[in-house]
DNA sequence: GAGACATTTGGAACATGTTCCAATTTTTGA
DNA sequence: TCAAAAATTGGAACATGTTCCAAATGTCTC
């Protein structure tokens, strides 16, 4: 009996198994039928396991598609490896990263989005777990943190609330996407223009030239062909 | 026969009456229940109408709390008497504005909220009915200009992209608070810091420093006691 | 007033998310 | 090996949003 069989006993390894089966299933029927016939019944015929299993093992229908988009979506492990040559064009490029996904597979996550929305119960849990949640928001903070040490933002505003600003604005475009009232092929301009507005609020003079010019690029691209 | 009677015949008059009557039920409804118990089955006998008359008339469960949400909320008609002696000043005296009623009555809001979140449908009209939202935006675009007037927010910048940039944080942030993760004394405090941020971000050097100033305000009012 | 028209009505029906239950299978611990 | 514990299963049930239908009710035009 090893140490940490506690979390590998057949018992739990077998409701791991289940558990990945029915976001497999998930996430398999909404690439398929997009949108449309995301039943729970479905989801369950597809995993091969009982109706009422799922809601064992996730307690709702909301949770299961949560959990199919964190296993789709877990962008922050990459964020070390963004090498731009300032802390702010990190942080665009971090944002580029995480709107990618978005991008290059819009039905899907659009699904996921609209699903994510829907919180006709009391738990309403956010769009994201707590601990992954929690992990995002530390991995910008420290970008943003860094813009400070570079001396491109101000050290009197808190990157806390920096964060859950930058963090509330793309939330805001990504509902309006979600919606309809915002294309696929602005989406990343519109949040891009957004972060860069709430940051030059927030940077020292030399920040505010290198945000400045961001903002341009950014109003050229939406206004302009 | 007068002229107007193409749209006040006994007929539309009727309709009109019901229409009426059934946002009514659905606003009564939600006052006295909050979220729970807002089916359209109790909306209709509340309304003393049958079941398949909403549908009839508005079309669908979301697009009657729409209804119902339109009907309480215009505040657009009072930007007119807003008296602050800058631009920026009467920006966020029409924040204010428009926060009080969420702030005021948080718990019918936010089930409002709830439900027009809820697009399973293909339809997804958006947070508001298209002329409404025409009107509002055209009403912060107008305040935006005027501080571009008043040489406090830089003319290079669109108000109409600035204002797009506004509404999209606030509604993340309306977002974050329907789903509990802001709470309703924080919530007026966290879009005016948003909202300075972003208009910092496109302000002149005489609006930057009035808004730095809101900035820090905003700031310690929400990590200060 | 009479017929043509438009709406509402009652009722049933469907698919959905969710919950409850007794019966069954699987895993665990001695 | 065997009994106890834990989980899944099948099935029914409930309330929901929504749609369909024939019958009834109202309103308009002549």
């Amino acid at each position: 009996m090893t140490e940490a069989a506690a979390d590998t006993g057949r018992r739990e390894q077998a409701k791991g198994e289940r558990r990945s089966r029915i976001v497999r299933a998930a996430r398999d029927l909404i690439r398929e039928t997009g949108d449309t016939d995301l039943s729970m019944r479905m989801i369950a015929k597809r995993a091969g396991v009982s109706l009422t299993t799922p809601y064992n093992l996730f307690g709702s229908k909301r949770a299961v598609v949560l959990a199919v988009f964190e296993d789709e979506r877990d962008f922050v492990v990459r964020f070390s490896r963004l090498r731009a040559a300032n802390a702010l064009d990190r942080i665009f490029d971090a944002h580029d990263l995480a709107m990618r996904y978005f991008i290059e597979d819009p039905d899907f996550y659009r699904t996921l989005w609209k699903a994510l929305l829907n919180t006709q119960g009391q738990d309403s849990t956010g769009l994201a777990t707590p601990e992954r949640l929690e992990r995002n928001r530390a991995a910008w903070r420290a970008l943003l943190e860094a813009a400070q040490d570079e001396g491109l933002l101000d050290r009197a505003i808190s990157s806390d609330l920096l964060e859950r600003s930058l963090s509330s604005f793309a939330n805001g475009t990504m509902l309006a996407w979600a919606m309809g009232a915002v294309s696929t092929a602005t989406l990343g301009t519109n949040t891009a223009l957004g972060y860069a507005l709430a940051l030059r609020g927030a940077a020292t003079p030399a920040g505010s030239a290198i945000l400045q010019a961001r903002i341009l690029r950014c109003q050229d691209h939406l206004t302009g062909s």
